[in-house]
DNA sequence: AGAGATACCTGGGAGC
DNA sequence: TGCTCCCAGGTATCTC
């Protein structure tokens, strides 16, 4: 489940393999993914050196000379993976991008929540206009208690299900969230208006901790992500309250619980997060 | 307008 | 063993 830290390493993985590059060709095998895969298919993003790999939020933009970029979403199980040429596609593989140096790169999706968008930037290094809408980044000076809490102060919803929200805060995904107010000692359950400025002081603090621990770990392996070499990312056996309901609280030994917000299931201990 | 619910999709695991 | 059912996740879109 690719959350920042996950599509962090990945861009980083991407950049040095496809900086001044060329596509000399893009295969499509699927109709679409979570959007239509045809506009891979424009003759403009052959033959145009890659000039930038970056992230913004869960995007990997890469970017080529004409000002033409890929906006990649790796969804839930988007891949990418380094391959032979003329290896055998597997099952899942969606996208291969052959690369002027010969080499190929292969994008592989099984459960195809991913997306990859085609777009022209305002000028190079501009951000893509299907990303504006996007909210500040966590590890940014930017994202600061003052703001969060300004934000905050105008929702009503569950303070989990804000932090959550992209256009507050981008990347924080729900094993993160739950890591992050473990280590406030926030209850996710409380509505985001209550949170005080002092508060979200410790949330600020907590998540930069969590994702910057996250980034040097390669990121957490739950069920599906792998970084672009096919090894896992370490953070997993570092999570302290994802994925332990009903074990005892690694800090006051209380039961751990679950409840669901927004659809999605929050793990937290009621005893010391407050 | 804001908040909540749902669709999208597949594989793995639990339960029978 | 083999079947069915449920769950996981981010985002867009729908409904209230």
């Amino acid at each position: 489940m690719p959350e920042l830290p996950e599509v962090h390493t990945v861009s980083a993985a991407l950049k040095p393999l496809l900086l001044d590059r060329t596509f000399v060709k893009i295969a499509v095998f699927r109709e679409k993914l979570r959007y239509p895969l045809a506009p891979l298919l424009n003759p403009e993003l052959l033959n145009q050196p890659v000039t930038d790999v970056r992230r913004r939020g869960r995007y990997i933009v890469i970017e080529l000379a004409n000002c033409h970029a890929l906006v990649v979403h790796l969804g839930m199980t988007g891949v990418f993976r380094q391959a032979e040429p003329g290896e055998a596609r597997r099952k899942h593989e969606h996208v291969i991008f052959h690369l002027d140096d010969g080499n190929e790169l292969r994008f592989e999706c099984t459960r195809r929540f991913s997306s990859i968008i085609c777009c022209t930037l305002d000028a190079p290094g501009a951000e893509p206009e299907c990303l504006a809408m996007l909210g500040v980044e966590p590890l940014d000076g930017a994202f600061t208690a003052a703001y969060l809490y300004g934000v905050l102060q105008r929702r009503k919803c569950p303070v989990k299900v804000a932090l959550m929200d992209n256009a507050i805060v981008v990347g924080i995904g729900n094993i993160y969230a739950a890591e992050t107010f473990f280590m406030a000692k926030i209850n996710p359950t409380r509505l985001a208006c209550d949170i005080t400025r002092k508060e979200c002081s410790a949330l600020v603090r907590a998540a930069k901790k969590v994702l910057s621990a996250a980034i040097e770990a390669g990121g957490t392996t739950f069920s599906d992500y792998r970084q672009l070499d096919g090894s896992e990312g370490k953070f997993e056996c570092e999570l302290l309250v994802y994925g332990r309901k009903g074990q005892p609280c690694t800090r006051c030994g209380a039961p751990v619980r679950t409840v669901v917000q927004g659809g999605r299931t929050t793990f937290y201990c009621p005893k010391c997060q407050l």
